[in-house]
DNA sequence: CGACTCTTTGAATTTTGTCAAACTGAGTGG
DNA sequence: CCACTCAGTTTGACAAAATTCAAAGAGTCG
């Protein structure tokens, strides 16, 4: 079965054209590898913490959540994943998974073998390249992560988290504007910042109040992005765009 | 310049052999690998944030931090580094570094020249996946920190941090028994943990009053392993090591 | 013996969590 | 079309965890 995108809205190949310059030969081998097409609903884990999977998860459309739950029964998300992330490629060499990714809304998404993603990187080194840096800069994701909710009050830690989905979202061509549709309740801002539903509720008016952002339903809208991302202290580097798309 | 060190005692080769097979051949490569020697003297910085390094450093003895500083001048270290890591690898791929590491002891160091890493990786791809696999490991251990500071209290966020010390510090041969040296103050404890100072010395009593440890200046000992992997709830598959040395 | 860094202590304050209940809005089935 | 359900949001009062500030010990090094 092929993914029969035309190359430009080919959410994989869009995704690795933000962090990374591909050649026409390697961009038509990423649109030649084939993958299997699902649709999993909302709510549903893709893969659980301990599975061995043999093939990774591309997301076409829709958010996802990696999560890990600890011994105490609380859960953390570690980091949302959106179309173009392989939120589980780590699992090409690390052989049992110790995250779980969930869907937050319905997915569309490709799995990949990773027989075929070791065949695609053994023929284009480049594209080994390519998927390596990607999941660096998801490392480099996550020491921010650790930095926000380690060393930033709530009110600052959401707006961050905020300036970080919309850079992310308008990489991937999902923000118009300064607007984009962002489907996460309350209670999974909470698990990603490590506060209490409760809390993110109150930060929330308060950023609204001060008039940081405009949230009501899965709808964002920032009307003062420097205001937010000073609020945030959020610099875009961490991110490893190509073109920093969050100069504006 | 080369490094002279007994394949047993390079720490590099040990490091790997921990989280990957190694073939002679392989080993004999990295084992030829040639780096330029430095003693770097403690608390000095071996990288800085926004740094566009051409060559990667490997800790050959002593211990590195991680960190990050905020717009507001806070500091979070997001990882710490000991013998055989490169806590750097990540230049290789990403341009710009958004991290800096520094010394917490005096360290001796190796460094690589990025030319030669790739020049490695390309004549022998199982060590690239050796390497991409370390990325991803440390990416892991990111993880795990988030949560550990997003989801759990001082107490047990400091015990699991100890017992990641520890597992981590004995694949590498640096434990004997349940004690090894733990040149960390409690300063950088508290950077490390998100908290304050004046609360790690807190909690260290509370831990030391309970039995879970002994901490005197640089060293460590657990007298009571069990009952401190149960305060940190501590669970050491995310560090991905190729024989479970925690089962202990 | 200073000079220093690191650790320890106490009291007051702030941030965040807990608990419990009410409110809202979108969908469902009668 | 309305009552009902259900998940998500909002509110208030109170409690717990962690911070802040300030100062006093302890240990190490030159």
């Amino acid at each position: 079965m092929h993914a029969s995108f035309p190359s430009q809205d080919n959410p994989l190949i869009r995704k690795l054209e933000s962090i990374f310059t591909l050649t026409d030969d390697e961009r038509q081998a990423l649109q030649n590898l084939s993958m299997q097409l699902a649709v999993i609903k909302e709510d549903q884990d893709i893969v659980r913490e301990g599975d061995r999977p043999s093939r990774s998860c591309l997301i076409l459309s829709g958010f996802t959540a990696t999560y890990k739950i600890t011994a105490g029964g609380k859960r953390q998300i570690v980091t949302f994943g959106m179309a173009g992330d392989i939120p589980d490629l780590q699992s090409l060499h690390l052989k049992v998974l110790d995250i779980s990714i969930g869907t937050l809304t319905q997915c569309r998404v490709g799995f990949i073998t990773h027989d075929d993603l070791r065949n695609l990187c053994t023929r284009y080194p480049r594209i080994t390249a390519a998927f390596w840096r990607e999941t660096l800069i998801e490392g480099a994701i996550f020491r921010e992560w650790v930095t926000n909710v380690g060393r930033r009050e709530a009110y600052n830690r959401m707006a961050h988290m905020l300036c970080e989905l919309l850079v992310r979202l308008r990489a991937v061509g999902l923000v118009e504007g300064y607007s984009c549709d962002l489907p996460i309740t309350q209670g999974e801002f909470a698990d990603a910042l490590g506060i209490t539903t409760v809390h993110v509720n109150r930060v929330l008016q308060q950023m609204r109040a001060d008039g940081l952002i405009e949230l009501k339903g899965d709808r964002l809208n920032i009307p003062d992005w420097e205001k937010l991302k000073q609020a945030g202290e959020f610099d875009p580097t961490y991110l490893h765009l190509e073109i920093d798309q969050a100069a504006a």
